[in-house]
DNA sequence: AGTAAAAGGTTTTTT
DNA sequence: ACCTTTTACT
């Protein structure tokens, strides 16, 4: 399977003598020379164990080891230390984190659980000035992570990234002390605190234990670490630790999340002695095609230099497409995709991608209007909704009494109780205390609900009881506890029908756990992603087409790709424009999406989009096509492209304007 | 006093 | 579509 490397993969494979850094082009073999890495270790006899492999995503990790078990070491695979930074955190957080003061039974809070803490935080300190908007807590928590994780001050991250926020400096410092301080007195971590927490035993007196574990460690997509991660790396290397680490700078596309591309320039610096190897003979794409990825990405040097070969030549011109609107973007696309079906291309061998979740929603309605399967990956996910919420925090405090946050969500969500009665209950069952036995006060009478509630309290001091006796799996208690969501969604939902249908599948989905504290950590951890209009997702024998973000898609690769929204202020999306380092990581996501192409490359451009994402009227704004596709242009075939037809719009909305005036006069009629 | 309903706003991307 | 603030209602 390894035996066809090309020279500089066969080098990344051998090299031994130094850390090494491999820096891979897009399509250029990456992942196969990092999985013959592994196998050569394993290979020479290395005990896998002290092996650690980490990777972006989990399922990046189990696929590379996959492949070197394919490779016949198979049981060796199993074996090595796979996953992401914050999976691996957690997997040594558990082990040495009493070293740090942690204690072993913390819980993991997703982004959802920490912006409801902060949101909690937020509301108790009360700062709603009359007239003053505060920022949402959505906007808080981003605030507080990007301090956090880039290590920046507080007042440059306003004046860089939040402006419209500087006037509240003084109270977030408040907010943010608050949150602190409850995440430790209730025993949480969040993301950011996953990672603080592991540096911060690298260089505690467990560190050199730390160091002990791992005699090679291999680090994927490097190009997306932070630099509380770059520390990790260095806290965790001996001077004869084989480090190994591979990224494209041209593919950085996290840096709102402070990962820096620094980290990679600047390895030799901290690894004295490191070598370079370069991969750049692209074996995914034809020349058409990374034609137009080798032009976009010449229009910024911000980027090891790098130029993208292909043995494969021929191929059909990218083609650009533009529409006079969404629903005709929605439309062709639809018709592209099932004309690529025709000529022998699956769904499954076919991706859209787009910048933003909401950019998928008309095409989402048109695919399932025709009837053509479709999973979404990236935007908003599964776990992010209220009622699955709902359901967890249900199973977060059988877990865990003490959990506040959990038990707020289960307290609000019963009729007639609001934020006074929650304070009360709080205080009755010992939960600000973070007392161990709330859960066994509560199902012992203690609590009294408004009348309004009764019903609903009984049935949850059941569920508890039943789901604590301990004769029941994590699947057959969330049917227990979903009758009690049955009680409750009615009133809090409009749609309680599907949302219960939806705490099903989560059951489902938990059925292969056989503890319910496992099953809560794995779900933070790796949630699944949304499986919005489907009843489930497709079966694996099923034809289907991929939409995702491009984000989502890193790493990934199809025959037949097609990008939507290519329009300025989409891509770009307009919120970079304003400087240069965010307007240069858009045209590294631009790159990214057109490199995800093996045959085919559809760029689509609707003339005119809407106004805003929850708009609900008809407000549009006529755009440029993206300032990143213009200069390549000549590269792409163009359909004839639709004449703007702005006068016969005006004109039919007028026409419209008038009609509607009719009817309201005719109704007004009937009563003047 | 406290909850529910109505009104008014809303900066992507994700571990 | 969801969140925050304001107002109305018990």
């Amino acid at each position: 399977m390894f035996d066809t490397l090309n020279a500089p993969q066969q080098a990344a494979v051998d090299h031994t003598a130094s850390p090494l850094l491999i820096v891979a082009g897009a399509g250029t073999g990456k992942t196969k020379t990092l999985a013959a890495r592994v196998s050569r270790i394993l290979d020479a006899g290395a005990d896998p164990n002290r092996v650690l492999l980490l990777t972006f995503t989990r399922r990046a990790a189990a696929e590379m080891l996959a492949r070197v078990a394919a490779t016949g070491s198979s049981r060796a695979a199993s074996q090595v230390w796979g996953g992401t930074f914050h999976s691996t955190a957690n997997r040594i957080l558990r082990n040495f984190g009493q070293a740090a003061g942690l204690s072993s039974g913390f819980t993991v809070l997703d982004q959802g659980d920490a912006t409801d803490l902060m949101g909690m935080v937020r509301t108790e300190e009360g700062f709603a000035e009359r007239g003053k908007r505060f920022p949402r807590k959505e906007t808080v928590t981003g605030i507080y992570s990007r301090m956090v994780s880039s290590q920046a001050k507080l007042s440059d991250v306003l004046e860089t990234d939040y402006p419209w926020c500087a006037d509240h400096a003084d109270d977030l410092k408040t907010i943010f002390t608050a949150y602190t301080a409850r995440k430790r007195s209730n025993h949480v971590l969040d993301y950011d605190d996953m990672l603080l927490f592991w540096r911060g035993l690298t260089v505690s007196p467990v560190g050199g234990a730390l160091r002990d574990l791992f005699d090679h460690v291999l680090i994927d997509e490097y190009q997306d670490t932070n630099p509380i991660q770059a520390d990790i790396v260095r806290g965790m290397c001996r001077p004869d630790t084989d480090l190994c680490v591979v990224g494209d700078d041209a593919q950085a596309i996290y840096g709102f999340r402070a990962a820096t591309v620094a980290n990679m320039w600047e390895f030799a610096d901290h690894f004295p002695g490191a070598t370079r190897v370069t991969l750049d003979q692209n074996y995914r794409s034809t020349m058409p095609i990374l034609a137009v990825a080798n032009g976009v990405l010449g229009q910024s040097n911000d980027h090891f230099a790098k130029h993208l070969w292909s043995d494969r030549t021929s191929g059909v011109s990218p083609i650009l497409h533009t529409h006079h609107d969404e629903s005709d973007q929605s439309r062709a696309v639809c018709e592209s995709i099932l004309d690529a079906r025709e000529r022998g291309i699956s769904l499954r061998d076919q991706a859209v991608l787009f910048r933003a979740g909401h950019h998928a929603d008309g095409l989402e309605l048109e695919l399932t209007r025709r009837d053509i399967p479709f999973v979404k990956y990236g935007g908003l996910k599964y776990l992010e909704s209220g009622h699955v919420k709902d359901l967890l925090a249900l199973l977060r405090v059988l877990d865990n009494p003490a959990d506040q946050l959990a038990w707020h969500r289960i307290l609000a969500s019963m009729e007639g109780v609001g934020p006074a009665t929650v304070r009360r209950l709080s205080a009755e069952l010992g939960i600000d205390d973070q007392a161990d036995d709330s859960v066994a006060r509560f199902i012992d009478g203690a609590g009294a609900v408004p009348p309004a509630a009764d019903t609903q309290a009984a049935d949850l001091r059941d569920a508890l009881a039943t789901c604590l006796s301990g004769d029941l799996n994590p699947s057959a208690q969330i049917d227990r506890l979903k009758q009690f969501c049955a009680l409750v969604f009615p009133t809090r939902y409009d749609n309680a029908t599907a949302r219960l249908a939806d705490i099903d599948q989560l059951a489902a989905g938990a059925s292969a756990y056989v503890s319910r504290s496992r099953f809560l950590t794995e779900l933070t951890l790796d949630p699944p992603n949304r499986t919005s209009d489907q009843a489930g997702p497709p079966h694996l024998d099923d034809d289907w087409l991929t939409l995702s973000t491009i984000h989502s898609a890193k790493g990934l690769e199809w025959r037949s790709v097609h990008i939507l929204h290519a329009a300025d202020g989409n891509m770009p999306s307009e919120m970079a424009l304003g400087d240069e380092a965010g307007l240069a990581e858009e045209l590294r996501l631009m790159y990214v999406a057109l490199t995800r192409a093996k045959d085919e490359l559809s760029v689509h451009f609707p003339l005119r989009f809407h106004v805003n994402r929850y708009a609900n009227d008809d407000r549009h704004v006529y755009a440029q096509i993206s300032r990143f596709i213009e200069p390549v242009r000549e590269l792409f075939d163009e359909p004839a492209a639709p004449s703007v037809g702005v006068d016969v719009e005006s004109e039919l909305q007028l026409a419209g304007v008038g009609v509607a005036d009719e009817v309201d006069l005719a109704l007004s009629a009937l009563w003047d």
